[in-house]
DNA sequence: AAAAGCATGAGATGAAGA
DNA sequence: TCTTCATCTCATGCTTTT
């Protein structure tokens, strides 16, 4: 190599005020055939890169080392599937619902994932290839429990479980609520027409159909002579109760399930949803929830150790599921804090934590993506630790009604997910875990 | 400006059968 | 093992009304 044409060109660059590393970085990198236009070009570029590297290094966040990713594992053969796989129970009772007991010898859980504090994560079942496989993979490899809240109140609602928490002795509460149409709506009786055989009504979604399919529905049964629809009518008419949950109110007429239904059916105080906000506030907010019976009867273990009150940290609360369950079960809230971002949401829960007349602290936050690990400290400082984390993560890009961006957990709003995880290692690390 | 009304399938799964 | 068929889903975004 020409040295001596080398040093000239570094000498050229540094006498025009580029640091000497860049400049000898330039030479080497673009050649000595390279015009002194084309070294400071590269110079100016490689400078920016830095820069942006600098920014995005800048650490917004802590991010727990995240797990390894384990490739699938194959057998010999011709056997094709992967051991991490979840597959979905047909009949979602998990580690068993009541009325349908099934029996655990053992559960193993990892050391990892051993409280406190106790986990209780819940999402969407029927979400995207992959989701639950991930949501796992982040969770201690806990296989996720599949419950259909069918078995616990009138409607179905098929969603995933991983937590924790110990299995035995679970118990659900009291009053058992209807678990049929027929038990839940006595007055719809009267005007439900044989041929509609349901018992159950479809998962509770976050909007509602209008008027105008009611009135078509009307309309087609009431052109029919005789007293019995044909066969077509029927089954067009039942297609449409099944896809938008419609009940009978009314001679050869249905309708949607109004908010205090929805309330009822969900395990909730009657007008829970009632505090300053619109029909659709309620609808979203009710569609979102948890029922209330079902995840009360996974957290009624907790009852004994925790006769005296838990401190609890509840993620993406929403109206208060979480905690309206414990409440119900009778165990104490002695410090809450709250992570809801939904004005609509925390108006409501706080209403209910009035009503109650809840003697312990609640501290609300409204953005997940806020909390740092000062703030956590805190907490742990003042109350001494958290005994149950209740989570249930955005299910929008998952969720199977999303036409427009079930583009899975990375989506905008499901990939909240993660800061779940990120918050969950904090704890565990103040806590000494 | 806010609330309500309304149209918009894909994707996954399981059952049944070829 | 491969089709078909039936079923169901914590929703978004545009339009209309209040």
């Amino acid at each position: 190599m020409d040295f001596t044409a080398k040093d000239k060109m570094v000498a050229i660059l540094v006498n025009m005020g580029y640091p000497a590393v860049d400049a000898l970085e330039a030479v080497e990198k673009c050649g000595l055939q390279a015009e002194i236009m084309e070294l400071t070009d590269y110079i100016y570029a490689a400078q920016m890169e830095k820069q942006h590297d600098v920014i995005l290094q800048e650490p917004a966040y802590i991010w727990p080392k995240p797990p390894h990713d384990n490739l699938p594992s194959r057998s010999r053969g011709k056997r094709k599937f992967c051991d991490s796989r979840v597959s979905l129970p047909k009949e979602m009772i998990g580690f068993g619902v009541p009325g349908h007991p099934r029996y655990i010898v053992e559960r193993r859980l990892p050391k990892s994932a051993l409280g406190p504090p106790y986990f209780y994560y819940e999402n969407v079942a029927y979400s995207p290839k992959g989701t639950w496989e991930t949501m796992s993979r982040f969770l201690d490899e806990i296989k996720p429990e599949f419950v259909d809240s069918k078995y616990f109140c009138a409607a179905a609602r098929k969603r995933g479980y991983i937590h924790n928490l110990p299995i035995l002795n679970r118990f659900r509460l009291s009053p058992k609520p209807p678990c049929t149409i027929q038990e839940a709506f006595p007055d719809s009786k009267r005007w439900w027409p044989s041929w509609d055989r349901r018992t159950q009504l479809n998962c509770l979604l976050t909007v509602v159909s209008g008027f105008k399919l009611s009135e078509d529905i009307q309309k087609r049964l009431e052109s029919c002579p005789g007293a019995t629809p044909p066969k077509e009518v029927q089954e067009y008419v039942l297609a449409k109760c099944r896809k938008r949950n419609l009940i009978w109110v009314g001679k050869n007429n249905v309708a949607p399930l109004e908010p205090e239904e929805m309330e009822m059916i969900l395990g909730f105080p009657k007008n829970h949803t009632r505090g300053g906000t619109t029909r659709l506030d309620k609808f979203r907010a009710l569609g979102n929830s948890f029922q209330v019976n079902t995840v009360a009867y996974h957290l009624s273990v907790l009852k004994k150790e925790f006769s005296y009150g838990m401190n609890v940290l509840s993620l993406f609360s929403g109206i208060g599921g979480a905690e309206v369950a414990l409440h119900r079960l009778g165990i104490p809230l002695n410090h809450v804090v709250s992570v809801e971002s939904s004005e609509v949401n925390k108006n409501i829960f706080r209403s209910w934590w009035k009503q109650t007349n809840q003697r312990g602290t609640l501290i609300e936050i409204g953005d997940i993506q806020h909390i740092t690990i000062d703030m956590v400290g805190q907490w742990i400082k003042a109350f001494g630790g958290f005994d149950l984390i209740i989570v249930g993560s955005p299910c929008n890009n998952l969720a199977g009604g999303n036409r427009v961006s079930r583009n899975g957990l990375d989506g905008e709003l499901s990939s909240l997910f993660y800061h779940y995880y990120r918050i969950l290692h904090i704890v565990r690390d103040m806590m000494g875990r």
